[in-house]
DNA sequence: ACGCCGATTTGACATAGATCAATATCAGGG
DNA sequence: CCCTGATATTGATCTATGTCAAATCGGCGT
């Protein structure tokens, strides 16, 4: 309640999942023709969300699930000293505040890294729909799972990788992501900082720097600031599989 | 299909929500005694696992969900080259194997730390289930959801902890699980080895090790091999809180 | 009870990455 | 278009933790 969203309901701007691109990525994946036009009847608000704005609070009570319909979201949980644990990067297709379910309660901050467009969900209206679409039920507890499994990955990132892994299998994890949406795989445009880089891989922000430097040195990228271009895909790859003792 | 598993059905060995001190703290809490005894026929087998043996394997397709019933369980990712990242702890009441939904695929193995029952519960039959019962439906979103928050704070862990906080937030959710089941807070076994909680941590044996013998040193604990007894719990609290630099 | 192997502890030393610091660059507002 | 604060790069050091090594402990199987 520390600040009222700014909401646009549907009769403004026309949200539909049949009609959205992006139905296969999201939730409504796999969906028949009928059933998607009973799933537009959950996305029944659309919020635009500024880049810097907040889309929930830790802390703040779950009022829906929020599809990422355009746009770029960082999550990331604080602790109570200040320090910030960026938790995720989010796209287009991307469903978040799942980690509120269990308790009711958000237990990170979702901030908008570029102006962002969301489909709000209420949970309600999913769990009911999902209760008579098995299809969209079974995709929804996908969707969970997914996200279970990324987090799987990121512990392993962040649990028994050295600096070069973590950002190697970090640009490989965005450029696939941007490739799964129609987008180039080998050049785009970092939307975060190399301080929301370094706290998402457990590292400062000089590390990620020299690291980027680095791999401009191989020869396996091109950085200019936010804009990266990957050179050498394999080259990053190979790093990735890489153990760190020398024995 | 590398082991047979040693099932033993219903018949045998009688498994019951209804009558299961763990009804509570499992899928389900929550339900009505009616929805209980429906919920009864979800789990069908019971499944002894070994000290040792794998519930589950990497790779392996999803026969189902399972919740502990007694026991302790590890859950690790490997990397290709060998490197184990621990994902989890797992002990009663907790439910196991939701990180294979997504793909029908196990992301990771599940092994046994001591000799654990398991409850066996078909993903289909609970889905069936869980579009009549909408309390039940709920409640496992709700426990797919605390899965998601509980990597959410590992991610936190791992990425911006020092290793005595690490370390002090690792015996502080010990001590914080044994109690919800019932078990002492402050004294209780470990059942895991150092290089299974510096896996998990991020961290290597000896550093757990050292880290161990200093709390110890300080008189915040009391351990001896994998007997461990927390003396001074708030002395415990404020080591995680703590800042890491000096300025 | 004995012996053995894996687990643990502890010490000495090495190093990846953090910290501190100085400069350079960029993007956004007036 | 210029100014200003945020962001990024790069270098010099420091330190927490990893690595290597050796000694001890403890539990299990025979």
């Amino acid at each position: 309640m520390t600040a009222i969203p700014r909401i646009v309901d549907i009769g403004k701007s026309k949200t539909n999942c049949s009609a959205c691109s992006l139905n296969e990525l999201c939730l409504p994946a796999g969906l028949s023709a009928a059933e998607l036009q009973s799933v537009d009847q959950l996305v029944n608000l659309r919020r635009p969300v500024k880049r810097g704005e907040y889309l929930y609070r830790s802390g703040g009570s779950l009022h829906a699930l929020y599809a990422i319909r355009s746009g770029f979201m960082k999550s990331s949980v604080l602790h109570e000293d200040g320090r910030e644990q960026v938790a995720g990067f989010h796209m287009m297709g991307d469903l978040m505040g799942m980690d509120a379910i269990g308790s009711n309660q958000h237990l990170c901050d979702a901030v908008a890294l570029e102006n962002t467009d969301i489909c709000e969900i209420p949970l309600d209206d999913l769990e009911n729909m999902s209760r008579k679409i098995p299809a969209l039920q079974q995709h929804f507890h996908r969707v969970m799972s997914r996200e279970i499994a990324r987090d799987y990955g990121v512990m392993l990132l962040l649990g028994s990788m050295r600096a070069e892994e973590r950002l190697a299998a970090f640009l490989l994890n965005l450029s696939q992501r941007f490739a799964l949406r129609g987008y180039s795989s080998t050049e785009f445009h970092l939307r975060m900082t190399r301080e929301e880089i370094g706290s998402y891989l457990g590292l400062k922000l000089e590390t990620v720097s020299r690291t980027l430097s680095h791999f401009q040195a191989q020869g396996l990228i091109a950085v200019q600031n936010k804009h990266l271009q990957i050179l050498k895909i394999e080259g990053l790859r190979e790093l990735v599989g890489q153990h760190s003792c020398r024995s």
